[in-house]
DNA sequence: CGAGCAGACTGGTCTAGACCTCATGATGTG
DNA sequence: CACATCATGAGGTCTAGACCAGTCTGCTCG
């Protein structure tokens, strides 16, 4: 159909990119796609590369497949992960307009906890910026934030930057994954002043550690006005979900424990919560 | 036909699972795999059987191929995501002994928020349990839950479940994926005697809507001690990450849009948090 | 000694079939 | 009318090759 040659190298992409346009365009949830020998003869194709195509896109979670019945439009997916986002994205993608004030930006000497978070040695020279920050005028945040000077020499030439994680791609560290402790706690006098909170204290705090492929790059301690600011966190099912495949007839009785091959790899995400800790990962 | 010696009815699940115990057992992260021409002769399958078990565990992340290099063990994963899981599993996952004290467990008119949380009609039935929980006897939790009666009627016939998650599965409710929204606050009087507070009186509140194939089938408040209970959240990079895929030749100039088939569907929890909100999916 | 190239690998794509299981609806039959 | 059967067609698995495209090593030639 697609008259153009245009650039699909690989015959299964055509059928992928055109299986995905039906999907956006044409289909609806819940409706089954062409067969695969109903594409092999539109594409002139085996069944096999029809069967990498929609696979492809199998994998993707945008079709499903059911034995005997076809390939369906899946329902819409949700995004389970959290992403690293930066105070002015989340502001802005909620349609706030977000503002900082800095208050300090200079090197200082690591102190204990900071150098364990970073995973360097106490008194260790490290980048320290404090700034308030605030959505449509009102302070929401009392950001703190600690990078190694190590890592990052040059990172505050030319000013305190607007985004750290900017300016830490810019310094090729780019954020790769984090982890964010949350908790509840009364804000001190000095943030309660900073915030304009009045008799009630409550805040939320979040530990936030940065890591690049070479490590802990960044570690910031937030503290949220707990009226203006909550976490949304999507939540999927305990174990078994995508999990088709398993040896659900034979096994338990033969080798010795397979190997978990399901979708969940057991991790160590190398920092336990101080205090009782919930969810997320498994530490 | 099962419980037959072989013990996998097909031969690519053998070829997974040999695969499988082999990176548990013998290979180490970055070791190459055996050639796949190498396991074809091995296993005696012809070449499409052996890529299609390397496939599986390529896709589960347990293995990266490299064009003219080989497939190899990939670097520990880690579970970006957060998994819907009860307080007791929580509690013993970290060596705590869990305990439950039941305050109320009726069947009352759903109030216009829970209603709204659940999709039903203000004043609808709805069960409602109401309880303290302690892990190694120090109270942990305040829960209030609430499960449409229409869903579930004989839902607390036998007492009060100890599991809730359990007793929805039992009535055919499983869970299949929730969203919680978390904040801070002070605790109310009530609140603060019955976990026992002192002068400190943040706490880390939850409230979390848990849904079934069919839709919301439970809404719950979690009042934690903020002295206690942290919550911690892996989070992944931002955007461009896993994105190997997508037309780069073609396209942005043909097609309206071909459709997002990346690894990000955008998606509407249909819940937006009451204040300002943060992080995870895109409301 | 060093640059370069060839060959021997690796995975990536593709074919043209085959036979299997499963879901469904039409067709019979009691 | 109700239930069993069977044909149809869906996806699931599998074969025995083919050629393409990167990677790496070692040999040869300047």
């Amino acid at each position: 159909m697609d008259e153009f040659e245009h650039g699909a190298a690989h015959k299964y992409l055509t059928v992928r990119d055109h299986l995905a346009t039906l999907v956006a365009h044409e289909l609806k949830v819940g409706d089954a796609i062409p067969s695969e020998r109903d594409l092999t003869k539109q594409f002139g194709l085996s069944r096999m590369t029809v069967r990498q195509a929609v696979d492809a896109l199998v994998t993707e979670g945008v079709l499903v497949r059911e034995q005997g019945r076809g390939t369906f439009v899946a329902p819409q997916r949700i995004d389970f992960e959290m992403r690293l986002t930066t105070f002015g994205e989340e502001m802005r993608s909620r349609g706030m307009e977000p503002a900082t004030t800095v208050l300090t930006a200079q090197v200082v000497a690591a102190t204990p906890d900071v150098a364990t978070a970073l995973e360097v040695e106490p008194r260790d020279k490290v980048h320290y910026l404090y700034r308030v920050r605030s959505a449509d005028g009102t302070p929401m945040c009392i950001e703190q934030v600690w990078v190694p000077v190590a890592l990052a020499p040059a990172l505050f030439d030319g000013g305190p930057p607007a985004s750290m994680y900017a300016a830490l791609r810019d310094a090729g560290l780019a954020p790769e994954w984090g982890e964010d402790t949350l908790s509840a706690d009364e804000a001190t006098d000095t943030e309660a002043s900073l915030l304009g909170l009045g008799d009630k204290r409550a805040v939320l705090r979040a530990e936030r550690r940065t890591f690049s492929v070479d490590g802990a790059a960044m570690f910031s301690r937030a503290c949220y006005r707990a009226d203006r600011y909550s976490i949304w966190v999507p939540l999927r099912a305990p174990r078994p979900t995508l999990v088709p495949r398993r040896r659900s007839t034979q096994a338990d009785t033969t080798s010795p424990e397979p190997v978990t091959t399901g979708s969940d790899a057991t991790t160590t995400p190398a920092h336990a919560p101080a205090t009782a800790g919930a969810s997320g990962g498994r530490p």
